[in-house]
Order: structure tokens, then sequence, then C-alpha cells
DNA sequence: CGCTAAGTTGACTGTTCTCAAACTTGGTGG
DNA sequence: CCACCAAGTTTGAGAACAGTCAACTTAGCG
């Protein structure tokens, strides 16, 4: 399942662009310092289910999605399962590991990344304070979002965890639209691993917010009816 | 409740130590490209439940612990809390902030802290790509231990949960040593709000493990009996 | 057109929460 | 020194939310 770096592999501005590099859903390069990196950037095709690293794999590459979806995956000896995050066209990955990467991740749908070796982004960083900047900041929304996400695990009912979450979705892929359409490529085991529910729930509650009007289910996704109705349901919607 | 700063500021070398700076509990300064950074250290006694800085201020310093004990902690408007860390003495905190700081922290005990201008900090590490790269892996290690968190939170029962943070503290506190007391300065309010649960959830678990022999408890601690016990209750005692 | 994987729905169970009361503990002042 | 008080902790009984098990439906794909 290890991404095949030969066989996907893609040169930056190829003429050749495939269909995944359609340009209604590529995400523009990163500004700021980062965009430093980006002469070492390779694309790739990873198909879906395909796995760009393993935990406890060295960490050799790091990732920004073009098109597609990603997840970052833990598991435990019992065979548990943890989505550490969902990642859409525009975000960055692999680049929050020490020497080894202590979570897997793994392509959800069809995907095209931009590919960087770690050695030349570290020894960039080295030149370029203004990248190291970056790049710490970088992790420090990462953990800003990991805090918020213990809080959402530990102290939200199953209706706010649900309800949060499709308010996240719709938040990154049309920001403030209302009843637009958002794709979840994701399963429902996979929103369960990610939410800490099982799918049983997450499909009880998906139903009910329907029942409500605050959603419409479409295939592979929802519309969001009724803003409003969710960000409530979001605080306390099951709760008296 | 803010910490006065021109109250409890106290210079770096001045010979008057109090009783806070006693040797047997004082961590040791920071090494690797982290001892730069010491020249600005100004060490402060944080008098118990007062607060290093609130969640929305603006990060002004970081704060290494000498002795005494913190914790991180977020808050909603519905009033639900959620400890995200316990910090010990060596532990550094408020360096995982961008321009504010997004959970506030506070002294559960009396506690003696060295801390650091940011700007100061933040100028270093932009002369010193050593130092930017300590910053970095500090935060990213954080960041692991987050997910950890996660994990524990949304996939773990309440005796895993439970036995797994006595032995976190353990380790911390005394590594490898069966037999010895664990000092836990927390409330068990404390100890809910940091592993999703409520503070009777945690006092009946915690005497089921001492029923069951695996932990013996005195006064503001506990001692580890059976860390075998403990580990194997860690990994599904509840469950079957 | 049937196979498989994913999703839904129902009935039931169980862990954890809630509410309430009794019980420690530590500090304060008479 | 002891009584008192407040804060924290323990324990119990019952309720509720989410999990488990199982049947069924739907969707995707050869």
């Amino acid at each position: 399942m290890q991404l095949q770096q030969a066989s996907t592999a893609d040169r930056p501005r190829s003429g050749g662009a495939t269909r995944w590099a359609a340009p209604r859903d590529a995400a523009p390069p990163p500004q700021g310092g980062l965009d430093l990196i980006e002469q070492f950037g390779t694309r790739r095709l990873a198909r879906r289910g395909q796995e760009f690293y393993a935990a406890g794999d060295p960490a050799q590459f790091c990732y920004r999605i073009v098109s597609g979806c990603v997840r970052t995956v833990g598991l435990d000896e019992d065979g548990r399962r943890q989505v550490a995050e969902f990642l859409l066209p525009g975000d960055l990955f692999g680049f929050d590991s020490l020497d080894t990467h202590h979570l897997s991740a793994e392509a959800l749908t069809d995907t095209v990344v931009v590919c960087y070796p770690r050695r030349a982004v570290d020894a960039l960083a080295e030149q370029h304070p203004g990248l190291a900047r970056r790049l710490r900041d970088l992790t420090l929304r990462n953990l800003r979002r990991a805090h918020e996400k213990m809080f959402l695990l530990g102290r939200k009912s199953a209706g706010e965890r649900v309800a949060a979450f499709l308010l996240e979705m719709a938040e990154r892929t049309a920001p403030g639209a209302e009843g637009t359409h958002i794709a979840l490529p994701m399963t429902r085991a996979d929103m369960a691993d990610h939410l800490g529910l099982t799918i049983e729930t997450v499909s009880r509650t998906m139903a009910q917010l329907c029942r409500e009007g605050a959603i419409a289910s479409c295939k592979s996704g929802i519309e969001i009816r009724d803003r409003e109705a969710l960000a409530n349901f979001c605080a306390g919607g099951t709760r008296h």
C-alpha cells in the first residue's frame, strides 16, 4: 500500500496535466516564507486507499494537498483507531513529525499532492529564519486545533461533536456559504473514529439533524440547510 | 488573580534563596540550544491559585517550572472545562502560543518559575537556527502528546484513562520506581476535567484500583503497589 | 445481476452521568 | 485546644446517553 514514488512522480511544471490537476479544485501554492520550499516540490498522485506513510516510518517527506482528501490515523494494539485529522486541498501534512511519523497518512480519495523532501526543508529552515518561524507557527496552529479537538472529545455530547464536525467541514470547503453541497469523502467509520463515537451513533445523529431540517443528505455529502440550527446544536442541542 | 510581576520578581542569581528554591525539588536549567535563552530568565514565585496568563492574553512571556505544579486550562461559554496538561518541574509552558495564549495557565501549588520574555526568545531564534529548531521540536513533542491524549479521550474507558494518567504521573515524577509515593497536587475536579470524566467517576475508579491492590492512597497522593496491574488496567481492565 | 462494502434502523445493554447525602480534611478563630 | 466551617472527597441510587448486537437497505462494481 505504500505510495510508489517512481510510478506516480510528475515534474512540477510538466505540461502533461492529468485530470487530477484540474484547476477548479487545485489549491494555490503556499504564501509567506513557505514558498521558498516550492522549488523542491514534486507532484504525485496517490490512489484512493494508498498510504503516504505509516506510523513509525522515518519522516522523509512532507506534503501539500493539491486536490483530494487525506486522513491521519493512529492505531493501538487492540485495533482501536483514532483519526486525528482530515486534510483538504491547501492543507499541509507530514510537517508535524520529529524523526519518525507517529501517525499514518492515507488517501481517502484519489489525491494529488506536492511532496517535499524533509532534508531540503530542514536545510532551508536553517538558513532562513522566516521559514523556520513559519514552520513553527504551522505546528502551533496544529497544536491549537488539537487542543480544541481534545475539548470536543472530552466534554461534548455526540450531537455536539457531529454538528461541530459538519460545520468545520462546511467552513473549510465553502466559507460562509449556506445551502451549498458539502462533500464528505470519508466513511461513517472515519467520522466515528475522528469524533470518538461509533458508526451507529454518527448515523443516528445525522438522521436526527436531517429530521430537524438543519441539514439534508445528498449522495456522499450533505447540504447545510440551517446553519443557525446546526451551530445551536453545537452548543448543547441534546443537553437540556 | 493575575500574577504580579513586580511583587514576585526575583533576580536570577540573587542570593536570597527562598524555601521555594530548595535544591531537592529544583529542576535543572534546559540543555541543548535552549540554554541560550537562560540569560533572559527571571525567577518568580506564584502562589497557589495564581494565574500566569488567561486565554486571550497577549503572549508576552514563556515559563520554565523550577518547583511546583501548573495546569493549562481551556474554558467554554457553558462553563465546561478542559485541563490540557499538568506541568511539573523542568517542564516549559507558554511557548506553545502564537500572538495570544489560547489556554490559561494557573499554579496548582506555590510554584517557582523562570520567566522569559517572548520578544527576546523570538529575536534569539531569528539569529540561532539551532534554537529555532529546538523550539519547533518542543512544539512537535507537545503535538504528539496532544494526539495521544485525543486517543485517550476518544477511545478509552474511564478505567483506562485513570490508570494511564496515574502511570504517566508516576513516570514523570519517579521514573521506573515501584512502591514510591506519587504526589497528586491537583483536585479530583482537575483530574476529571483532564480525563473527560466527572469527579465521581474518577473517585470511584481510584477506589476500585485501591480495592484491587494496584495502588494505595496516601494523603494528597498515591503509592503504586502493582505497576503491572495498573498497566494491565490501561489496556482494557474494564472491557472484556 | 448478484456480490460486497457501507449505511440505516431497532431493541437492548451497560458505562458513565446526575443528583443527593454523608464524610474527610485543613484552616480559622474563639 | 477544640469547635466550626468550607472545600474537597466518597458513596449510593437512579437515569440517560451512547455502545453492542443484529437485521435490513442501499450503493457501487464487476
